[in-house]
DNA sequence: TATTATACTGTATATATATTCAGTATATAA
DNA sequence: TTATATACTGAATATATATACAGTATAATA
C-alpha cells in the first residue's frame, strides 16, 4: 500500500462518511459537493488514484460502484474479527436452512472462537445427546460440511427432521446415528432406501445460563 | 413495523447479500439478475412495498439508493463491544484466582455474550457435574458474586480445591454442595468447622469440538 | 531537463438507472 | 362487489452518472 496524500485522505473520509450517513457510495458530483470542487473529473481521478493505492475498489460502468477495501489491522487481527452469526432454530422441512424465515436472531462472535470455523448456530431440541453433554436450548456450532468422520458428532437430516447425534458408517450403504443418552436409540439408515443429507458438523457449543 | 411477506424477505435478503458482496446496493435490474424478474418493476414493486413497511429507506432520484433500516436490538446494545476475558485453570492453592499465572490465555467475546455479565472463564476438571452437561475441559462463565441462590451452580473453594457445584443451604450454619453425577457423594460443610469461599457462579459455558 | 504525480476547471456524451404507464392475474378485506 | 395488496411482464423515457478528452498549474523525481 502505498503513501495516502492528505488530499486523498479527505476524499477517502469522505466516501466513508457519506456511506455511514446514507447507506450507499457517492458518485462523483457527490464527491464534489461534499469537498467543494467545481468539475466531476476532480473527484474521477482522486478517486482513480484512490484505487491505485489500494485503498478503493471501483465497479467499471456500475453507478456508485465504489468500495472500500478494508485493511485495518484490528480487523485483520482476527481476534476482534467480530462476525455476525445466525442463531437457526427450528427447520422447517425442505427449507434451507439458512433462509431468515429460519433465524431467530443473529449473535456477534469472534471469527476465531472455535478452534475450528463455523458457519451458523443451531439451537438444540431433546435431550438425545445428554451425555455428550449436549443439553436442550444449547447452542451448538456447526460447520457446513460432508467430511465427516466415524465418531463425529453431526447435525443431520432425514425426511422432515434435524438431529444431532454420533455418526458412524459401518458399511458403504449404510449409516449409524447414535444417540449419547440410553433413553434414545440408534438409528440406522440404509442409503439405498432412505435419504440422509448431513447439514454439518458439530464443533463447538455455548449454553446460557 | 408490519408484516414481510414471503417473497418480500427474499428480495431483502437479496439486497443484503449483494451490499454485503459489492460494497453497495444493487440497481432495480440487479435484484431482477438476482430473483430471475423479467421487468424492473417487478423489483421496484417490492422496493416501494419494503420502504412502506419500514425495511429499507429509498433515496429518490438517485442510482443505487436503497439503504436497510436495522431495527436490531442486538445492533444497538453494542453488540460489537467485544472485551477480552481470561481463561483460568487449574488454580494454586492460596494464590488469586485472577492472578496472571493462573491464566491460560485471554479470549476475546462480546461483552453482552451471556444475558448475565461476567468476569472470567474456567476450564472445567472432572465429570462431577456431568449430568448439568458441564463436561471436562469445558470452560464455564463465571460471574463473582455473593448473591447467590439455592440451586444455582456455584465455584467453591474449599481450603485447596476449588469446585464446580450445585448450591443448597439447608441451614443458616450449613452449605451443601451437590454433584450432577451419581457417582460423586454430596459434600457438606458446615460453617462453624470449616471455611468455604464462594468464587462466584456460573453464568454460561463454551465448549470446543 | 524531461517526466511523473498531484490537484484542479470545464465540456461532452454514451449509457446506466430510476421511474412512470399500461397491462395481467390472484388473493384478501371491506 | 369493489377495493386493495401482492406479484408479476413489457415498454418508454427523462435524467443521473461514469468516463473520456482538453486544458492549467505546481511540486517532486530522475
Amino acid at each position: 500500500m502505498k503513501d495516502i496524500t492528505p488530499q486523498q485522505n479527505k476524499v477517502l473520509d469522505c466516501i466513508k462518511v457519506y456511506i455511514k450517513e446514507t447507506g450507499f457510495p457517492p458518485t462523483r458530483s457527490d464527491i464534489c459537493k461534499e469537498m467543494g470542487f467545481k468539475s466531476p473529473n476532480s473527484a474521477e481521478t482522486h478517486l482513480r488514484a484512490l484505487e491505485k493505492k489500494g485503498f478503493i475498489s471501483i465497479a467499471s460502468g456500475a453507478s456508485r460502484g465504489i468500495s472500500i477495501i478494508n485493511n485495518d489491522i484490528k480487523e485483520e487481527a482476527s481476534s476482534y474479527d467480530s462476525n455476525e452469526y445466525p442463531i437457526v432454530g427450528l427447520v422447517a422441512a425442505g427449507s434451507p436452512t439458512l433462509a431468515s424465515e429460519n433465524i431467530e436472531k443473529q449473535v456477534s462472535c469472534p471469527a476465531n472462537f472455535f478452534s475450528t470455523s463455523f458457519d451458523y448456530f443451531l439451537r438444540v431440541k431433546g435431550l438425545s445427546m445428554k451425555n455428550a453433554g449436549i443439553m436442550e436450548d444449547d447452542l451448538i456450532a456447526v460447520k457446513k460440511t460432508h467430511d465427516i468422520r466415524n465418531g463425529d458428532i453431526v447435525i443431520a437430516r432425514i425426511e422432515d427432521e434435524v438431529t444431532v447425534k454420533y455418526f458412524r458408517k459401518p458399511a458403504e450403504d449404510m449409516v449409524v446415528l447414535e444417540p449419547a443418552n440410553e433413553d434414545f436409540n440408534d438409528i440406522e439408515i440404509n442409503l439405498r432406501n432412505e435419504d440422509l443429507f448431513i447439514e454439518g458438523k458439530y464443533v463447538g457449543l455455548i449454553r446460557e445460563n
